[in-house]
DNA sequence: TGGGTCATGTAACCTGTTACATGATTAG
DNA sequence: CTAATCATGTAACAGGTTACATGACCCA
């Protein structure tokens, strides 16, 4: 996956691993991230499968760089990966797998969580990412129209936190509400006993 | 990851690596998937961490059985993990990925991908997999609080799905309407050319 | 003089996938 | 007779993370 990213990302442009990694830190991270070390990595990987070319370019006042540029044989496997319609089907959700098990805990702290977690959704439209994604369109305003596909995938993250602030909201509820059964039944027995 | 979802299965009751298996096919498949080989592999590393131990069950009729158990240090560990307020953050969409660089292909095609990712996702209220889902309800049901986050996940499941159907039909209009301005551009210039 | 940016990577490790391998019992 | 279920794993590989390592230049 990784490697069609990277592949998408030369193919609008020749760039350094270095360039990369800023693009997937401030552009591509609502849906993907890579480490430095994967992603040089994976460049040499790709120029020995021949899809990417690399060029030492001598800088002074910076450290040298190795330019990557897309080949044919590239472009033909980025397409081919593009068209490909098999979804990998892997989903994996660390917070869900928590939740799932969270009756361990007593009913006050899951409910903290589900209150961290709704806190701490909140889209980033912050000026460093907004500003991050406006260079990115700049990169591709060539082809105006593929500024698009960009829009939606930022929508998708919108309407993703969104989404899940609702579900938090849904799941604090169903959890007051059995907290609340469940002092009812105490203070019932407690009562009851009282009573006896 | 795994290991803490093992945890949490064998903490509801004793468990071979085949039931375990299951219960990731059955029940928690819209959040996590596992192979057989992993979760074996993971049991025997869980054992030489003294999370878990293990009982050999000879059967008469069925093949031999190796029966797993939580220990102390393994509840602990559990516990431990519930309470980590630390969010492992990598989101990985391999979907958006895709869509992110789509500009390389047709809009006809992309909108055709949407469709068809449109299409694909639909939640699965299937005979089996909610029958399935019952057999875990039933298989916790002495503690019946617990019964109470199996169904957030699964609310969030289906809440997911909406929404990533909700995208898609954004989606398509979007492309449907720049194809639109894209067509009428050609009309447009073929039109001059026409009349020159 | 201390931190940020540009720029490169290696090594070890952990996690997950794919392919392979076996074999008895039971229900249709 | 054939497919599903029960039940166990190994080996190789692919993908991703963490920690470490270097070094110059520029701005405050």
């Amino acid at each position: 996956m990784l490697k069609h990213g990277i592949l998408g990302l030369i193919g609008n442009g020749d760039k350094t691993g270095y360039e990369i990694m800023t693009v997937f830190r401030d552009s591509l991270n609502h849906f993907w991230t890579a480490q430095t070390s994967q992603i040089y990595r994976e460049l040499q990987i790709m120029e020995q499968t021949g899809w990417v070319s690399q060029t030492h370019v001598a800088q002074t006042g910076k450290p040298d760089k190795n330019v990557f540029s897309i080949t044919p044989a590239g472009r033909e496997e980025l397409l081919r990966w593009l068209r490909d319609s098999h979804l990998p089907a892997g989903v994996k959700n660390p917070f869900l797998m928590k939740v799932f098990f969270m009756g361990e805990l007593p009913v006050e702290e899951s409910i903290a969580f589900f209150q961290a977690f709704r806190d701490a959704s909140v889209f980033p439209d912050d000026g460093k990412r907004v500003s991050a994604a406006a260079d990115l369109y700049r990169q591709t305003v060539d082809h105006p129209e593929k500024a698009v596909y960009w829009k939606l995938t930022i929508e998708f993250g919108r309407m993703y936190e969104k989404m899940q602030r609702a579900w938090c909201e849904y799941c604090i509820q169903e959890l007051e509400e059995m907290r609340r059964r469940k002092s009812g039944t105490e203070e019932g027995i407690k009562h009851e006993s009282d009573f006896a």
